[in-house]
DNA sequence: CGATTCTTGAGGTGCGCACCTCAAAATTTG
DNA sequence: CAAATTTTGAGGTGCGCACCTCAAGAATCG
């Protein structure tokens, strides 16, 4: 019997897998077998213990758990090896939840491969061994190669979440990042609202419209505008390829065409080769939308050049990742409304 | 020495508290008292082990630690007793938080008590016992009963993070929750960018304007609004008090009086009164911007009832006064890019 | 200089669980 | 029915650390 004293001091006391054995009138061994899901029990055995789980509350301290397992969690993130300043963001949030997540045992290293060559994805993919890397979030364009790599990595064992971009066709793998054609949609909307009634022709530029990211925001964008704002027409996408040379003819040969530009957006990350060349180009007071959260938009946006940005929060996306790629080793489900990235809409005042 | 198979196995493993004092050339005992605070160590020593600690990147194993302090965190979450449905919304996101965190031995209670009797606030945070409750989140208006009740909460060492509310002037405590000036001046940018030059009249509105929120809101609506949409003319606040023959009445004075109404903004995060009572009386379409994110909000952006809702996401309150609570249990530092709370904008586009 | 105080070391225990072995009990089979 | 098989129990070890005690060594004091 417990003592008086004693009572206060266990009220806040979770139950112990030992509890759980009384309260199920079977051994430890039995708990432990049950719990791990061990061969050897009588199915009678399992619902008797599972309703004592119920019954008396039971979760496993996962401190203990992960202390007992020697578990760790090696994770890797599979980016691009060239890119724009927004995967140096991402980069950076990376090191910093590596630190974050370091009491968890949980270590994320950051891989860069060339994105345009999908054979030597996939051949990275498929040197993975299983008991060296437990996770990967892979950021890379689709491709027959990078799915199979994909499903084959899932058959080993080692979990996958797509990280910003997607295989659209790979099976059921977890997708961290927003919805394209909304994040194009919400682009339309603003674009159309900040317009206020005005008639007019719109640019639409990305540095290449070969990545379905790309792809999605045009025709949500498309969607947006032509239901409900018919006054504004959408030019053909510009694809500046980085170069800055072709950006500015093309630019250059729409303005003098067409006196009667009201916007712009700026469909990839990229977004200060197009800004920058078009501002040099005219004066008129374009309204101009560009993607994602960098050192160069949110200057942009404090002195005016931009109008708002359509962005996603690299932190979370990292953190995201991590938890989830994490909650399926654990065989655990994730939070769901954690784990949903939402499309921001940044102006100055809410930066 | 390590055999070669041993090696493989060791390779990806974390230096232990042996390995620190084998390292640092103490006793385990020394490396306990230094990493614990525990008092009786000699300066030259401390740096000793802090050394060792930095060049073989000693990381305690959070797992052992808490199992081994047998430490659980019990928090509340202080709300007021009455409220809209913003506050239905908080609430089942701390339950959702509760499961979710109880695996990291996070208890979350949810305490609801009038809010506008400050000396019953303070009698209950007054009687708090730290050997119970070992963290606070408090939402409630600021007062001077309060504000001494949570200083005295931090010398017998309960941690409190502001919730949302704040007290301005209470000691450092940490706060959860957006700029609501910065807030109120996205509501105007996107008021003024929406009417697009036109001239006119802005209604604001708020259940109360006793509340420093909406204060700071009023604030940065006018401050955006008087800098850069001259043309546009803000009214005094008009305080609905959850009255609605009050608020219809006043509404028709207005709309009468004034013809040129050209949008409303709603202060407080209850809506409905005001979005609904105007649409009755007035077939103008108007501009109309409101608060948080509720089942209300939600349906009335998806069916255009409203044009914008400026929110916080409540998920993100709730969990991140939790790890913020954590962390200072824990004397350690939250992860300010994490728990910094954003001003979401939301459109029918990104819901 | 011895006596006192400060600093360090050695060693033990337990947190809650995973994982393992061996033996006993219960059930099924021929 | 006994033998083979399945199911359960008892008990031990270790994960990495916190927390405690006791004793020995080092530094300081009068």
């Amino acid at each position: 019997m417990r003592t008086p004293n004693d009572a206060e001091h266990f009220r806040q006391m979770r139950p112990t897998a030992k509890d759980l054995a009384a309260e199920a009138g079977v051994s430890l061994a039995t708990i432990d077998r049950v719990l791990n899901g061990r061969p050897g029990v009588k199915p009678r055995t399992i619902t008797k213990v599972n309703e004592a789980i119920d019954r008396i509350g039971f979760v496993r301290n996962l401190s203990a758990v992960n202390l007992a397992r020697k578990k760790s969690y090696q994770f890797r993130f599979l980016l691009p090896e060239h890119g724009d300043q927004f995967l140096d963001v991402l980069v950076s949030h990376i090191d910093e939840a590596k630190t974050a997540f370091s009491a968890e045992m949980v270590d994320a290293t950051t891989v860069r491969l060339p994105a345009e060559d999908p054979y030597r994805l996939a051949a990275y993919l498929g040197s993975l061994d299983a008991s060296l890397v437990h996770g990967i979030a892979i950021m890379a364009p689709e491709s027959p190669q990078v799915r199979d790599a994909i499903n084959r990595l899932l058959e080993r064992g080692i979990e996958v979440v797509q990280f910003i971009a997607g295989q659209p066709k790979a099976v059921s793998t977890d997708f961290v990042g927003i919805n394209n054609y909304a994040a194009g949609a919400t682009a339309a909307q603003l674009m159309g609202r900040f317009l206020g009634g005005q008639k007019g022709k719109i640019i639409v530029t990305s540095e290449t419209m070969q990545s379905r990211d790309s792809i999605d925001r045009r025709l949500g964008f498309d969607e947006v505008m032509n239901r409900e704002y018919q006054d504004l027409q959408t030019l053909p996408s510009i694809e500046t390829h980085s170069d800055l040379a072709r950006t500015r003819k093309i630019f250059n040969n729409i303005v003098t065409n067409y006196p009667d530009i009201l916007g712009i957006y700026v469909l990839s990350s990229e977004a200060r080769i197009p800004i920058e060349e078009m501002s040099k180009i005219t004066t008129q007071p374009l309204v101009k939308i560009v993607h994602e959260r960098t050192p160069f938009t949110e200057a942009a946006l404090q002195n005016g050049q931009i109008d708002a940005v359509i962005a996603q929060n690299p932190g979370h996306l990292v953190r995201s990742a991590i938890r989830i790629l994490k909650a399926r080793n654990d065989q655990r489900e994730p939070l769901a409304s954690q784990e949903k990235i939402r499309i921001e809409i940044l102006l100055k005042e809410n930066l």
